[in-house]
DNA sequence: ACATTACATCACTAAACCGTAATATAGTAA
DNA sequence: TTACTATATTACGGTTTAGTGATGTAATGT
């Protein structure tokens, strides 16, 4: 996989999925969502932000297929699909703990 | 851990390595390098970019402590040290492939 | 019909960031 | 010193995008 050419369109494909998570708003509301399904007005409840902007990160993420969205009445019903999210952000989690520690010990004997 | 509140600089941080990523020519530039150590006029050639740009965005790698850089008289070495890159990668790589079989074979009856 | 609620969308501003030409810096050679 | 090479840095135009107020829309209640 390493040794293998890959195209732009490629490249571009997995910079654009890298792209949704690389805004706190959107991993807060990921993060919110964890297993549970969460109307529009509960996310933005537990979120403490606007409705457009909450409105708007959930767009984002359906397009991209990461959340489902299933209307209930006046109620929009959200739930995270793509589990892979998750797998993704414990990985860089620990890999920025372990990066912090070494800091740490550089610095411990000075 | 999925339950557990993060907090606004915990998610900043996160987001900040995923930005990191988010970016085709970076993707480029460290799948090039590979388990390799290239110089930065080898990866100029190598991705056919221009050289500031390269320059800019080793920059941006060395300062995140995703690769090292060792100079040697006129040259600068670069090399991955975080190898959890090429994890993170993969994953979603495999992800988009099969998120784009499912809707493959959602257009196979039609 | 009218009001209300929940949500999506539009329009706009401000900030961030990429690509690039030009320039600076530092090591090497003549 | 002077010239050359490899790399870093600066300055800037152009694009993208987050946040937000205002508005649109659809379902529900009275």
């Amino acid at each position: 996989m390493k040794n293998i050419e890959l195209s732009d369109e490629a490249l571009q494909l997995i910079a654009g999925r890298f792209r949704l998570l690389a805004e706190p708003m959107r991993l807060r509301i990921l993060h919110t969502l964890g297993d549970k399904e969460m109307t529009v007005s509960e996310l933005v409840a537990a979120t403490a932000a606007n409705q457009a902007n909450v409105s708007k990160h959930l767009g984002v993420l359906l397009e991209a297929g990461v959340v489902t969205r299933r209307k209930e009445g006046l109620t929009a019903n959200y739930r995270v699909t793509d589990e892979t999210i998750f797998d993704l952000c414990d990985l860089v989690c620990s890999r920025l703990k372990d990066q912090l520690e070494t800091r740490q010990r550089a610095l411990a004997n000075v």
